[in-house]
DNA sequence: AGTGCGTATGATATAACGTATCAACCCCAT
DNA sequence: ATGGGGTTGATACGTTATATCATACGCACT
């Protein structure tokens, strides 16, 4: 999966699958899909890029969902606290996550080409941050992990 | 000395062998290590954890070395752009080097309770995001790896 | 029905972080 | 000396995020 990430992709199932995972999720644990999540979580599922609060905060604007920030920062507090979606530190910006199936912590690669966010998964106890935490004796709750650089697509290019 | 790093130490020579450090290597490498710069890295290694640009600009401007944001972020451009200084991506904030001798690719272990910030280091290509980006056949040319947590002295108390 | 509680929204303002731009200045190398 | 590169000063602006207070709604308990 992830050496396709890049690729393109049928994408209209992306959107109705997200959502509909999202949905069913949230009634297992008695979370509220309101209508707000549910679109933000759409827009971000349909561009398919990781994208700023203030640009999701446009469409919900234009569609009359509201206008202020905070209902833009509400809905996606909620979605990356619930692992909806994600923040990409290095951007400030929020992308809907693709293994909405299983609990996991995410790798993302960042073109600075194009802009194309890929999520990989990696077990956090692995790995360089969990070497360096168990030698400091540090309680590690939450590991950012992203890479900037070149995709497939862009890396001959340049 | 990574599972000393959280633990307190003698300060003073911090800041002397930070400044003497990066002093050297700015004469070597025929960078300006003008006093504005030179301020804005004794400031972080006298503070010895994470600091808003703006934080840093207010000590400036009260010491009459500028009072504009441009100002502290030059500065804090040169540094990071040479390795005297990093970029806390998670906490928009700016870290003095621990390591100013060698070239290397930090890993850094943030306490979300006393907000101390420690350095580590570890080799990119080994771990997670290097194992991710050659399955996708991405190339990293920066990888951001910090880890949010409570440190040995905090964890006790939660 | 009435009360209290928790969650979600609405709305305004402000904080915090970061950049663009342009003119002035300084150093120093051709 | 002069011209170009890097540095600085200064103003303005753009972007991201939060604080705060008020309101609405569903739900449980009496
Ligand atoms: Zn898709
Ligand atoms: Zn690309
Ligand atoms: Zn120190
Ligand atoms: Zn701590």
């Amino acid at each position: 999966m992830t050496n396709q990430a890049f690729e393109a992709h049928d994408h209209r199932s992306c959107i109705a699958e997200g959502v509909a995972s999202a949905a069913q999720i949230c009634t297992e644990r008695n979370l509220q899909f309101t209508k707000t999540r549910q679109r933000v979580l759409e827009i971000l599922l349909s561009e398919h890029r990781a994208m700023g609060a203030y640009e999701i905060l446009e469409q919900l604007r234009a569609e009359g969902l509201g206008s202020q920030p905070p209902v833009a920062y509400r809905a996606l507090e909620f979605l990356t606290k619930n692992g909806f979606a994600h923040r990409i530190e290095r951007l400030n910006a929020f992308i809907a996550c693709s293994h909405l199936d299983n609990a996991h912590a995410p790798v993302f690669l960042i073109c600075r080409s194009c802009d194309r966010v890929v999520e990989a998964e990696a077990d956090p106890a692995q790995g360089e941050i969990g070497r360096a935490a168990r030698q400091a004796g540090f309680v590690v709750e939450r590991a950012v992990r992203e890479a900037e650089g070149l995709c497939p697509a862009c890396a001959p290019a340049a």
